[in-house]
RNA sequence: GGCCCCGUAGCUCAGCUGGAUAGAGCAACGGUUUCCUAAACCGUAGGUCGCAGGUUCAAAUCCUGCCGGGGUCGCCA
């Protein structure tokens, strides 16, 4: 149910009832306009420009429009109030009982209000981390993977059918490093004295346990064969076992992808899917040998121009053509990931998100490209970009620097904050802004801290309902029987600014998952938990205001239906943030 | 040099894809607890929305050009 939509359509209804009956031209194409809370709430509870929208169209006054509509909607049964207001704002008021009605909504509909909006079932594809396998993930991963999952779950709230993806690059040069680094830590565990790790390959403690597991699979075995023999064998192996650190960390995280796709797979087997794919765009003529131009700001010295097998990504608005081919022979990781993109479609995605790094940005419009020529332009690809995360200490700096052992991983930040505030505050920012995490003030216990405020919120209207129960004899605070108290009695400007909140999270929503945007979940909830705790203040000053009444049955169960609707959409909220919504604080 | 992101209160940021008088937190100042969790709340003060044009009934929001900060730029992944 959402209030704002509803009115659009009657809205819209009376507009084309307007045509019919000749007040407004017949032929007019009905544009798009807004059914929106006001800013200010004094002008009523909805706001319809639709008559400013028209005006110029249908060469009328708005003012007059708006009148005409006012006149068409004003008999409706839940609509107390229709003013005409400034330009032409058809300001509209509602009878209280759409708010009583809105309440009652929520908790029949539980954390399924809001829900399944736009989506209709229709498939997505959700790709992100995807972070090589060589090394444990490390914290500038943690943003992307938080946005990616939170993303997922807010398409899936609103009824999309979404496969959240990783994209494992397990077939370039990186991974054969990791192998040689895996086997000298295998030397290493058959007793060899192995010394420094040389320059170039992988130190990390972590390869340890790898040479470990290797030793005792393999023996010393492994030392009699020709590098290229034990170089796959190791290789696999060190990949399956980054892979299952990798996915250790994420679940720290709570975070699960449904696919884990091998770069490696799309060229084994016999089988040759990156080819495939160029073939499929040779066929559309834009696949030709050729050299590229030397980029303005390149230096000069080393520059010498080579002939490739290109891609014409300029004529889908990249700035240049792009490599698929080295000079080699062999494929560009572009290559792999058009082949990649290309089995996307092939499983009927078209609906595609990637989550990237900022320092991705300028790999955004070639995959567009390619996916525009391999759909022919009917799937879409929608690349986000989350921006860098600084770390600081109580205020300070924090510098990461792998020589130094101040290199931070996922794992340590989770361990040292939590999962709760680390997935909460890498939302509580536009994934373009770079982000400020401050390992001592997301741990802090305040409203200092938006974590702590918006699941205190939900722990107190819990509390409330805990309470209630003690205090008010006889009373039922289940939700059946919350459902059947008297709503009307919620009158309170207090009251009525909650259930108003209440009231426009499913068009949040909806504009959240367009937008693909979640952080505007969380900063939502930080309004809404703040709407609750001073309605909660108040009744300091003002006992009547309490949501307990410990002698009155009605006003309770009236306040407490509220309280539960807001705890419902909090809940519902930081599910889609991937947060806990705790019934009580320690 | 090309492209992308950012520029809103002293600081950190929202601003619902063009709406009415631009919002919140922090910091500053002043208040609220025999009372459902003060882990909270209320009030005061603070802004030429980087600059200049343009489109529009209406611009922080869209377009163009500058200025400042960051990122990125042929076979890495």
């Amino acid at each position: 149910m959402n209030v704002f939509a509803d009115v659009a359509a009657r809205v819209r209804t009376a507009l084309t009832d307007l045509q019919s009956e000749g007040f407004l031209p017949a032929d007019l194409v009905l544009p798009a306009f807004d059914a929106e809370p006001p800013r200010d709430p004094s002008h009523g509870d909805v706001a319809v420009n639709a008559a400013m929208v028209l005006a110029k169209s249908a060469k009328m006054k708005p003012r007059d429009i708006a009148e005409a509509l006012k006149a068409k909607l004003e008999a409706a049964p839940n609509i107390a109030k229709i003013d005409v207001a400034g330009p032409g704002f058809l300001n509209i008021t509602f009878k209280s009982s759409v708010w009583h009605d809105l309440v009652r909504t929520i908790l029949q509909q539980g954390l399924a209000y809001g829900a399944g909006g736009t989506g209709r079932g229709e498939k997505l594809n959700v790709e992100y981390v995807s972070a090589n396998p060589t090394g444990p993930m490390h914290v500038g991963h943690c943003r992307g993977a938080v946005f990616g999952d939170a993303l997922a779950n807010l398409l899936v709230f609103s009824g999309f059918d979404v496969t959240r993806e990783y994209y494992i690059n397990d077939a370039g040069g990186q991974v054969n490093v990791l192998a040689r680094s895996a086997f000298l830590r295998y030397r290493e565990a058959l007793g060899e004295n192995i010394g420094a790790i040389p320059e170039g390959l992988y130190p990390g403690e972590y390869l340890k346990p790898v040479g470990e597991a290797l030793a005792a699979e393999h023996g010393s075995s492994l030392l009699d064969m020709p590098e290229d023999r034990w170089l796959p064998l190791v290789r696999s192996f060190a990949i399956a076992k980054m892979m299952e650190m990798i996915k250790d960390d994420l679940a720290a995280l709570n975070i699960r992808h449904d696919v884990f796709f091998s770069e490696a797979s799309l060229t084994s087997n016999g089988r040759d899917q990156v080819k495939a794919a160029i073939e499929v765009l040779r066929g559309k003529g834009l696949i030709y040998e050729g050299t590229l131009e030397k980029p303005k700001g390149h230096d000069d010295a080393e520059w010498e121009d080579r002939v490739q097998t290109l891609f014409k990504s300029t004529a889908f608005g990249d700035d240049e053509d792009r490599a698929l081919q080295k000079s080699d022979g062999s494929y560009t990781y572009f290559a792999g990931d058009v082949a990649y993109h290309y089995d996307k479609l092939q499983r009927g995605f078209r609906h595609l998100i990637n989550v990237f790094g900022a320092d991705h940005v300028g790999y955004i419009p070639r995959m567009k490209a390619a996916v525009a020529a391999l759909s022919d332009g009917k799937a879409d690809l929608d690349v986000k970009v989350v921006q860098l995360v600084r770390l600081f200490k109580a205020g300070e700096p924090y510098k990461m620097s792998k020589r130094a052992g101040t290199f931070v991983t996922l794992r340590d930040v989770v361990d040292e904050v939590g999962r709760d505030p680390v997935r909460f505050m890498m939302l509580y920012r536009k994934n373009q802004e770079t982000l400020d995490f401050d390992f001592a003030k997301v741990t802090e216990q305040s409203k200092d801290n938006p974590v702590f405020y918006v699941q205190y919120a939900h722990a107190r209207a819990a509390s409330v309902l805990r309470n209630a129960v003690e205090q008010v004899a006889g009373l039922d605070v289940s939700v059946e029987a919350l459902e059947k108290a008297d709503l009307s009695i919620l009158t309170d400007p207090g009251e009525l600014d909650l259930i108003r909140r209440l009231a426009s999270f499913p068009r949040l929503i909806e504009g959240a998952a367009t937008a693909h945007e979640p952080h505007r979940v969380a900063f939502y909830l930080y309004d809404l938990a703040s709407a609750l705790h001073t309605q909660w203040t108040r009744g300091n000053d003002s006992p009547h205001l309490r949501f307990i009444q410990a002698n009155d049955g009605v006003a309770t169960s009236a306040r407490l239906g509220l309280i539960f609707a807001t705890k419902t959409v909090i809940r519902s909220g930081l599910q889609i943030l991937g947060v806990e919504a705790p019934e009580a604080m320690r």
